[in-house]
DNA sequence: TCTTGACTTAAAGTAAACTTTAAGTCCTAT
DNA sequence: ATAGGACTTAAAGTTTACTTTAAGTCAAGA
């Protein structure tokens, strides 16, 4: 069966072999096995796994968490259902994600606008710079019960 | 004019008075006046440039480039085109940002629907396992050219 | 008057996720 | 046979963005 070595996995997968190594110490690389001379050689099924864990770890899921769910699956499948939970919330945690960075893509848009208007007419109009942050504010002002 | 203590915009905020004056002391909220015995008043435009800096905070820009954006602004008109182009590479950056995370919502998605299968079988089949990554590893694997 | 609570400054401490350093082994090519 | 490069472990250091602690001022309420 094809195996790779740290470095290759580390080009692969855009990491350096230090993080690898870090992953391994902190027990994030569960399966991966070390050949007669102490070398670390990666499966297929351990690229795999490096792949998961980038998805949750870039979707902002902490090591450790990532680590729980690790030793959930080694404990086989009488943790199916808890293991699925984990990807439930962290699926609801990315539909948050997207819904902040479109909000605030639509600040940064106002932002861009307000530029182009201030290059064209060379100067800054004090008075729209911030139109767009009136809703918001209204709505934070409600909701901390403030004013 | 109507302005706030630093207590009413921690709450506003959802912010603690810690982090509040953390900013001040690094530069990050420019305007902030003192009144006669020394505490600080938030006016509406210090609220306005908090829901900024915190939609560029929140989309990934340091607390550094955000000062740097301040100290443009601060130098006036002949700045105004850098300033854009920094709202203009943070907007690219948010689109990478959401479609990343469109691409892993993807991986989750099949994740839960691996678990649903296997809570219905009562175990795992270990070779639908990661079937959705085959594509992504093959393009991860012409990219770094191993093999 | 005393205490409670909000505020002040300055400085030290923390957590997460690496990153770097140090010291050493092993294989390969010149 | 020796220099280079990839690998090993263990441990210390770094960065970012706070958070906590310490020591103190001030105004209002019981």
């Amino acid at each position: 069966m094809k195996t790779y070595s740290i470095g290759e996995v580390a080009r692969l997968m855009g990491m350096t072999t230090h993080t690898l190594r870090f992953y391994d110490k902190e027990g994030l690389l569960p399966n991966v096995r070390k050949n007669s001379v102490g070398l670390r050689r990666f499966t297929e099924d351990d690229i795999n796994w490096l792949l998961v864990l980038d998805c949750l770890k870039s979707t902002g899921l902490p090591l450790k968490e990532i680590r729980h769910y690790i030793e959930l699956a080694q404990q086989g499948s009488s943790t199916l259902q808890e293991r699925m939970n984990m990807f439930l919330r962290q699926k609801k945690r990315v539909e948050q994600q997207i819904e902040e960075l479109n909000r605030n893509m639509e600040k940064i848009n106002f932002k861009i606008q307000y530029y182009q208007e201030a290059l064209k007419n060379g100067e800054e109009n004090i008075y729209q710079k911030n139109k767009h942050l009136a809703t918001e504010k209204k709505r934070l002002f409600k909701l901390s019960g403030i004013k």
